[in-house]
DNA sequence: GCAGCAGAAGTAAGCGCTTACCTGTATAAA
DNA sequence: TTTATACAGGTAAGCGCTTACTTCTGCTGC
């Protein structure tokens, strides 16, 4: 039912060798015959199976992507860029969605072991750089949004550290001094890095940000809102707050809001990712942007590359992040 | 490197035959050596090749989605719950934005062939019935959010039609009478359902529903935005409107802020998905709520009875919608 | 006029599995 | 004891490709 190698060659009267060459364009094959077997190919809607061909040793020319969950704008941003790429390239993508659960990314890992993907982006929280190594031992990985200290594998980060600088710098410049975080947890390092970004520029102007400051939430908008309540309810409540994600800041937001204090005038808020929520709420977020496409894209490019060479130069990438300033942070209004 | 099918046997004393036999659970093996079998594929640390099994004529296990964009947050839960749906069951999906270019449809399809996919799902807009009708000639084919009238391929839609009317009925109850309806192109059907729902439901209300009122957009919130700001510059522009989809109603909330029109006080807008943008605006959304989730779960349940079973009874699913009030409607204040 | 060689095509051995079919053995039926 | 029979397992033929190697022509160059 489906055309094969075979019916080609039959049909042209060649060896499936000589269908097989002129397919992947390799050996030496008159410019003649090769217009007949295309034409051929052309007329029996022929498609090589990439199965077929894969078991040969060559590639699948599929990768795999692991992260956190789809439907986190973020994370579909950077997906999108990944696909993009990726077929653009030739390769077809999984998703995997792997909420940060362990169990959920020993499955997929699995999975995609079985499947035979030429090599897998990780945008996902995964154990140990123990764990990680031993990945990479059976496949090519790339680590998207996140160092892996003792792993030395490609990776390709924003600048988590500037992000977080820029925003205090904002902030200060607006007059702020009393001003709280809200972070997912810290154990990955961009989110320690734009810590460290945040914290550096508010010690540079001379002031202080205190451990009580930091509030580690949930990637959720229900969590930032409800721990923002909380925060915002206190007579000694900050002036302006940095969110380590868009969500988290739309929870604060909202929060706000409810609290009846409002944004910029009395509260006013940074964010991270700058993804289309950002554009959408009201004030709109001012954020730190996270060049999501660019990410996506080089993360395939490493990927391949390590797919492709033998050197294995570890490349580690890191983009600019940019401030966006929209009309979520201000002044203080007395 | 890898072990395959041979080490396993080798080391356990018996053919691949047998090895593969308690892989698959078929034939009959004595637990003894299911057992002994199964504790060296442990310990090789063994993983199957699908790329081989599928060869031998099987299943792929793997599915496409083709959609029109993942960072679309309505595609982006559509994709989610397909993935775990499909994950859940031992499928890989490759995920395939189309932006809805023809040319882009045609070079993922033909990928998706060459990958020898199990099947697809579809929930981007692909020609003619006619196309469609040659795909599913090729491979089994379930289409999301979309009626193919001549086609006769196993669908999931929401219930379009009521969703109009849910919409219409609630803005006619808080006293609206000239109402204006923000839609994608009209070619697809869930579009003129979810019109011909709005319109019976302001007709049998003994009131009309002009053409005037009906502006088609592209699926992009500025598009919405640059239309509703033309619209709602006039003397006579409506006090609602019905917009086919968060993005475009994103953008009227923002043309009516920019126009000076408070929502609900002088504009109501009712949107339709319910996807993160709609609880995210200021005010949030009045929706009504397609059943992503669901959908997407379904579109891979009935795939799967496409892959697998002879009979091929080709379902129609249609799930139902429910109107979300929330802050973006009310009465009119004078 | 013939060795040497490059160009063009074919041969056949796998890649890692599944499966139809065959074999050998222990048990039950005759 | 002989024969049928279910069990447990093995044999080997592919699935649709790639590729190292071989073969056959027709030229070059001396």
């Amino acid at each position: 039912m489906k055309a094969t190698i075979y019916d080609i060659a039959r049909e042209a009267g060649v060896s499936i060798a000589t269908v097989s060459k002129v397919i992947n364009g390799k050996g030496k094959i008159s410019e003649e015959r090769r217009r007949e077997v295309m034409a051929i190919m052309e007329r029996l809607q022929y498609q090589p199976s990439v199965i077929a061909s894969a078991l040969t040793g060559k590639h699948t020319y599929t990768i795999g992507l692991l992260l956190p969950d789809l439907s986190n704008p973020f994370f579909a941003e950077v997906a999108r860029a990944v696909e993009d790429r990726g077929h653009q390239l030739g390769y077809s993508v999984v998703m995997c969605s792997t909420d940060n659960k362990d169990e959920r990314i020993e499955r997929y890992l699995s999975l995609l072991k079985q499947q035979r993907v030429d090599g897998i982006i990780l945008a996902t929280g995964i154990g140990s750089a123990e764990q990680l190594k031993k990945l990479n031992h059976a496949m090519p990985v790339v680590v998207i949004g996140r160092e892996v200290p003792e792993s030395n594998l490609p990776t390709v980060v924003a600048d988590d550290w500037g992000g977080g600088k820029a925003a205090a710098e904002h902030l200060l410049a607006l007059g702020h001094r009393r001003m709280a975080v809200f972070a997912e947890r810290l154990s990955i390092t961009s989110s320690r890095e734009r810590l460290r970004g945040f914290r550096q520029a508010i010690e540079e102007a001379g002031f202080t940000l205190t451990d009580e400051a930091i509030v580690i939430c949930d990637d959720r908008i229900d969590d930032g809102r409800r721990q923002a309540s909380a925060l915002l309810r206190g007579s000694d409540r900050p002036t302006a707050v940095f969110c380590f994600n868009d969500l988290l800041a739309v929870g604060v937001l909202q929060a706000a809001k409810e609290a009846g204090l409002s944004v910029p005038a009395q509260l006013s808020i940074v964010s991270f990712d700058n993804t289309i929520l950002a554009e959408v709420t009201d004030p709109p977020l001012t954020a730190v942007a996270q060049p999501m496409t660019h990410i996506g894209a080089s993360a395939v490019d490493l990927l391949l590359e390590e797919i492709g060479s033998k050197p294995k130069i570890k490349a580690r990438i890191a983009l600019p992040t940019e401030l966006v300033i929209r009309r979520s942070t201000g002044r203080i209004v007395e």
